[in-house]
DNA sequence: CGAGGTGTTGAGATTTGTCAACCTACGTGG
DNA sequence: CCACGTAGGTTGACAAATCTCAACACCTCG
């Protein structure tokens, strides 16, 4: 157990309490220069500079503060500096849906673009920073810069097809499937930032996840102990190690011969 | 009861037979003209008329034909003049998710956007024909009318609204939430388009449905017997009337707040 | 130290998946 | 025109997974 603790995650550790209101006060956390901000991330030369030219505002968000809230009239979009956020679909009698988890370097507020107003309400789960890119600017800088146009829509498919993954999960009928699916996904963006994908702090409550994934928050604790306890992985609260990840995409990979599409039997 | 089918479409719908030779089956479906394309749906006066002066192709799709598979090089959109189709994204070992369905006046493809290929497949579930749209052709055309960019953006967060509907749909644990607000939701998609919005037919088969809800087929069955039991839908194969809708709705607002997911507000 | 949010675990109730039989509609070919 | 084959749809019985309710443990913060 000391050693889950001791190793140390960059992002996503629980800091200490806000203490000074409305103090920029940075933490040491990896920081994302513009240069690894989502939009920039296929521009070249001097398409580069120009978009780095422009000084683009950033914002400390306290855990649990709102970006935007679903209905709110849509004007910026937000790259992630440090910490992490979950989107969420607000539904009637206060139920909701959790529809994305972001960390460091991503693109959130997208879904709002064509219509006036969010779609969604964004919170942060724990103290972090953004970049705040009125699209106006971006829409401006579009027209400057067509490669920018190229970046923009490129994000949004890419946000499409994370939603297509997540409803893939969403469609697996079995909460170990899903659970899997999960943390090989979370793993992959990890990588993907330069980060440890084997060890990471869960910046999710269970029932984020459990929302998140349409299964209840007992039954991704329970799934949790069940994948520890035949050595997939180690948790313990928000620290989680994952040891196999070849056992966890098994899970995934997992023949349900589906009937009248099954081959040999006659 | 009769009344239902009496409700004529208000929308300015051409009904005409395809003139192939080779169409045997040609039905009385209605196909939507350029003007009811959702691309064009937000633009007025003079860009409108510009947007109508570009002769799109279009193309018949039989049913169970490709339009496009997931990985093919993206190159256009396509928006349906009539009949109704399926995206899905393959999986490993031939597991896949239906991702959407999409019916006349609905646009599909945009999410090779970003990238250089398609993400999903599309598949058609009837004889249908399409308006083929090249990307090239609408980049070129927006890049003159910006209001067709507006409109492009627009669409793309409408596709990227429907997914987060249905992730909702899909977070629900109960089977009857799954599918009583799939049905609302074709129900209500109907209505938009001047159609019957109570009485319709499913394009798409009991596995469709299932695979698209993340239950079984047999699941979907039972549902919709036990809906017709209540009283709330009328269902015989694929001929299906919705009786009672706000007993459909309250399956959906069923005082069960789902539990965890809050945020940190109060 | 206590409070409250969070996470774990147990036991029983329910729902859903699985397997299998059967029914129904529809297209094909005799 | 009808028989037949087949894909799609329904239903039943049972097993298995998940939900629900409830108790308790853990951690952080005040």
């Amino acid at each position: 157990m000391a050693t889950i603790l001791s190793i140390r995650p960059q992002v996503g550790l629980r800091l200490q309490k806000a203490a000074t209101p409305a103090e920029s006060r940075d933490v040491a956390r990896p920081i994302y220069a513009p240069r690894e901000m989502a939009l920039s991330a296929s521009l070249r030369g001097e398409d580069l500079e120009r978009f780095e030219s422009v000084k683009f505002a950033s914002r400390v968000v306290r855990q649990g503060d709102h970006v935007f809230n679903a209905g709110d009239k849509f004007s910026c979009l937000y790259s992630i500096r440090g910490g992490c956020f979950k989107t969420s679909l607000p539904g009637s009698q206060g139920r909701e849906q959790v529809t994305g988890f972001f960390m460091s370097g991503d693109l959130f507020g997208l879904d709002g673009l064509g219509g006036a107003r969010y779609n969604v309400t964004a919170v942060a789960l724990e103290d972090s920073t953004v970049w705040i890119m009125p699209y106006a600017v971006i829409t401006a800088l579009a027209r400057e810069v067509p490669s920018l146009q190229c970046s923009l829509d490129s994000e949004l498919s890419r946000e499409l097809a994370r939603s297509y993954g997540v409803m893939t999960l969403l469609g697996s009928t079995s909460a170990q499937e899903r659970v899997a699916g999960f943390l090989l996904n979370l793993s992959r963006r990890h990588l993907r930032r330069g980060l440890s994908g084997s060890s990471f702090t869960l910046g999710m409550t269970r029932a984020d996840i459990g929302n998140y994934l349409g299964i209840t928050l007992e039954t991704v604790s329970r799934t949790f102990s069940a994948f520890q306890a035949a050595g997939l992985i180690k948790v313990q609260q928000r620290a989680l190690s994952i040891l196999d990840v070849e056992g966890l995409e098994r899970i995934l990979e997992t023949v349900r011969p589906k009937r009248g599409a099954r081959a040999g039997c006659s």
